[in-house]
DNA sequence: AATTCTTTTTAAAATATTTTAAAAAGAATA
DNA sequence: TATTCTTTTTAAAATATTTTAAAAAGAATT
C-alpha cells in the first residue's frame, strides 16, 4: 500500500487545522464544517487524542440534549516560528498552537534595502533563536515569514528585497534551518490575521488596509486571500489620486502612497515645521522620517492640532481611494490595520466623509469600517496562519 | 433509502456539466478534471450513455497507447431557454446542449423603465415562444435571463428594474412558465460567457468590460464569477475619473459612465454636430441617442474622423479607469465585450496608452487585453451557462 | 419522579470510491 | 513482423465514508 492511510491522515490534518482556527469544537461542529460524517469525525478525533494532538476541554451548554464534548488542540503538541519583517527591522517569535509565545519576541535591526548579507544574517538569527528557545526542532511545524515587496509565494521569491538572483528564499531557509519555511507579503498576512483571528473573523469579503510607511492592501475574497494573477493584487498604494500630485518613488505622480502614507505625512510635517507651524513635533529629530512618523501618531493621540490636521488630510485621501475600491469590490468589511491602526479612530471621520462623497449610497450602506484589535501583532499572527494553512 | 443513488447522481450531473463546458472528453480527461477515479467515471459514463444523455464521438489521437474514446452530450437530450434583456429590448432563444439555436431568435421591444406590465408581458412572451418552438417543456432544463440592474440572484430580485415590491422575479416566472428560472446581471453573464466559451476560455482571473449604453464590469476571480458582498461588485461605471466632470445620472460628477459610455459619446456627438463639426453623422436622426450611438460605431468603422476622435477620447478615459482596476486586481486578462466590442480595435490604442501612463510597468506586463469574439451573442450564451451552472 | 424529547457519541451495516490488477487496443522499436 | 511499451477501459478486491441503528447523557414536560 503506497498511500496507506493517506486519505484518513489528510482528514486528520484537516481536523487539526480546523481546531487551530476554531478551538473548542464538538464533533458535530467539526462534522458540519468539514462536511464529513459525524461518525467518521468521532473516530478520527479519538485517534488524534490517542496520538496526543488533541485534548478534551469540558462540555458546552446543551440546547436540550446531551452536552457536546469540546475538543481543542494540545497547545504544546507543535510550535510555529513566526517572523515579521519590515524594511528596517525584523521580529521573531516562537508560538504554540494556541498562539501563545513559547519564547520571548526577538526584535532586531535588519535593513532590507541594499543589504546583501540580509538573508544569511536572517538564517543565522533564526537558527540561534531556535537553539535558545529550548524547544526541539522536530516540534516546529514550520517557519512563516511576512515581508514587504512583490512576492511569488510558490517559488518563494521576493522580487523587491533580499535579492537572490531568482533563487528561492524558502528553499534556502528550509535547507539552512532544516524546518519547512514559507513567505508571503506583509499586507497579505495581516489580512489573513484579521480574517482568522481579528475583527473580520469569519467575514467573507474583507479589504484590509495596512497603514504603515507605505499603504498596503490585503484582500480576502469569498473567505480566501486573493493574490491576483501574478501575485501582485492589492497594489493599492500606486493608484492615481490626483492629476499632477507629488512625485512618487514608483515614478508616477499623485499616487495614494506619495500623498497619504505615514512617510508622506512625515515629509509634510517636516516641511510644515520648517515653515514655522506650531506643534509639539518641533522637539522631534527632523532628520529621521521614521522618528517623525512615530512622533506624529503620538502627538495626534495626545491632541496636537497640527498632527491631527496632517492625519485628517491623509484620511480624506485614503477615503477617496477606498470609494473606488468599494465600487469595484463591494466588500462587506474594510479593516484598518498595521502600524497606523493606533490612530485609526482619528482617520475614520475624514475617511467616512470621503466615502460618502464619492460612493453610491447603496454601496456605502453595505460596507462596515472596522479598526484592528490585533494592531502590530497582526503580521506575526498572519505568519503563524501561513504555516498552518500549509500544514 | 431516502437518498438512494443521490451521491452517484450528483457525480453524474457533474459529468454532464463538465461535458457541457468541455465537449469531447475522454474518461481520463473527466477523471483528471473532476478528481474522481477513472474506474468510477467510466462506469457512470456508460450509465449516462444508456440513459441517452451522452454519446460516443470517435477517437482522439493517441500519444503512444490505446486511443481514448471521446464522449459528448447528446445535443438534443435537453434544451435551455436563454433570454438577454437590455433597457429597451429583449432577445429570446431556445438552444440545445451544444449551444445551437433550436428555434429562431425572438427580438422584441420591452422597455424596462416605468413599465409596470413588463414582467407579465415577459412571462407571456416566454410561454408563447416555448409553445411555438415545438420542443416539449419537459425537455427544457431551465430559463436563464440576463438583465441590467442591481440584482440579488439568490432571491431573484432586481432592485433597479421590473419592480415587484420585493417579490422574487424567478419565483414568479418559474410558477407562470413551469420551468425553473434564473436571473443575473447582464455584465456578469457576459463575463461568464467570455470565460467559458469566449476569448478568456479557461483563464482564471478575468475582467470583462461590457461596453454599452453604460459601462459594466463582470469579474472572474480564480475561475469563479465574483459578485461581491451584496451582489453589487463591478459597479465600475460610477468610479470618479475627474474632479468636477460631467454630471452623472447617479448624482455624482465625473463618473466613468458619464464620460465614456456609448450614451455619453452620443451626447458629445450631438453637441459637436450642432456646433458644426463635419461628419457623416450629420445625416443621422439626432433626437435618438440610441440611433446616434449605433451610427457612431458604423461611422468610426468606415473611417469617419469625428467618430474616431470621440471614441479615442472615450477609450483613453476607459484606460485610465482600467489602470486603477489593474492595480487592485492584477488580472491576467481584460476582455472588451458587449455592444461596443465592434469598435474595440479602435478603442484599444488609447486604452493601452492610458494604461501605460497610469500603471506600474510590472503590472502592465502581466495583463493581456483581448477583444470579444462572441460579441452581441455573449449575453445569450451567458444565460445558458447560468442555467447549466445550476443544473 | 417518570416519561418524552433532544442531542451527542459509538458501533454495525451498507454504500461509495479508490486501488490494484488485468485485458484491450494501439504505438514504438528492434 | 514480433516484441515491448503506453494508454485506455473494465473487473475484482480493498478501503473509505456514509447510513442506519442503538446507546448514552441530559433537558423539558407531565
Amino acid at each position: 500500500m503506497i498511500n496507506e492511510k493517506n486519505i484518513k491522515d489528510e482528514l486528520k490534518k484537516l481536523i487539526v487545522k480546523h481546531l487551530y482556527f476554531f478551538s473548542e469544537q464538538s464533533c458535530s461542529d467539526l462534522s458540519g464544517h468539514l462536511k464529513k460524517n459525524l461518525s467518521l469525525i468521532s473516530k478520527l478525533v479519538n485517534e488524534l487524542i490517542a496520538e496526543g494532538m488533541v485534548s478534551v476541554k469540558g462540555h458546552a451548554p446543551s440546547s436540550g440534549g446531551r452536552k457536546p464534548q469540546l475538543y481543542s488542540l494540545k497547545a504544546d503538541a507543535l510550535y510555529i516560528l513566526t517572523v515579521a519583517m519590515d524594511q528596517l527591522s525584523t521580529r521573531i517569535c516562537l508560538v504554540d498552537l494556541a498562539g501563545k509565545p513559547a519564547a520571548e519576541i526577538d526584535m532586531n535591526e535588519l535593513p532590507l534595502q541594499c543589504n546583501p548579507i540580509a538573508l544569511t544574517s536572517l538564517a543565522e538569527h533564526l537558527n540561534s533563536y531556535i537553539n535558545n528557545s529550548g524547544i526541539e526542532k522536530s516540534k516546529i511545524v514550520g517557519i512563516g515569514i511576512g515581508m514587504p515587496g512583490l512576492i511569488n509565494i510558490k517559488e518563494g521569491i521576493n522580487f523587491t528585497f533580499l535579492e537572490t538572483g531568482g533563487q528561492s528564499l524558502t528553499a534556502y531557509l528550509t535547507k539552512q534551518i532544516n524546518v519547512k519555511t514559507y513567505i508571503d507579503n506583509d499586507s497579505s498576512l495581516i489580512a489573513l490575521a484579521e480574517q482568522r483571528f481579528g475583527v473580520a473573523r469569519t467575514k467573507q469579503d474583507v479589504m484590509v488596509m495596512n497603514l504603515g510607511w507605505g499603504i498596503g492592501l490585503g484582500m480576502i475574497i469569498e473567505g480566501q486571500l486573493y493574490r491576483g494573477h501574478n501575485g501582485f493584487a492589492g497594489e493599492f498604494s500606486h493608484i492615481q489620486l490626483s492629476e499632477g500630485g507629488e512625485l512618487c518613488s514608483c515614478g508616477k505622480q499623485g499616487c495614494l502612497e506619495s500623498e497619504a502614507s505615514m512617510l508622506a505625512v512625515a515629509r509634510k510635517a517636516v516641511t510644515g515645521i520648517n515653515e514655522g507651524r506650531i506643534s509639539s513635533l518641533k522637539s522631534t529629530n527632523l532628520d529621521s522620517y521614521e522618528a517623525v512618523g512615530n512622533a506624529i501618531l503620538d502627538a495626534a493621540l495626545s491632541g496636537d492640532q497640527f498632527a491631527i490636521e496632517l492625519l485628517s488630510d491623509a484620511g480624506y485621501k485614503i477615503g477617496k481611494a477606498l470609494a473606488t475600491l468599494i465600487h469595484i469590490m463591494n466588500p462587506g468589511t474594510i479593516v484598518f490595520s498595521g502600524r497606523g491602526a493606533r490612530v485609526a479612530r482619528i482617520l475614520l471621520a475624514p475617511i467616512q466623509q470621503a466615502i460618502n462623497k464619492y460612493c453610491i449610497p447603496r454601496l456605502v450602506a453595505g460596507t462596515e469600517l472596522l479598526i484592528s484589535e490585533l494592531g502590530f501583532e497582526a503580521q506575526l499572527t498572519g505568519a503563524a496562519i501561513l504555516v498552518m494553512e500549509n500544514y
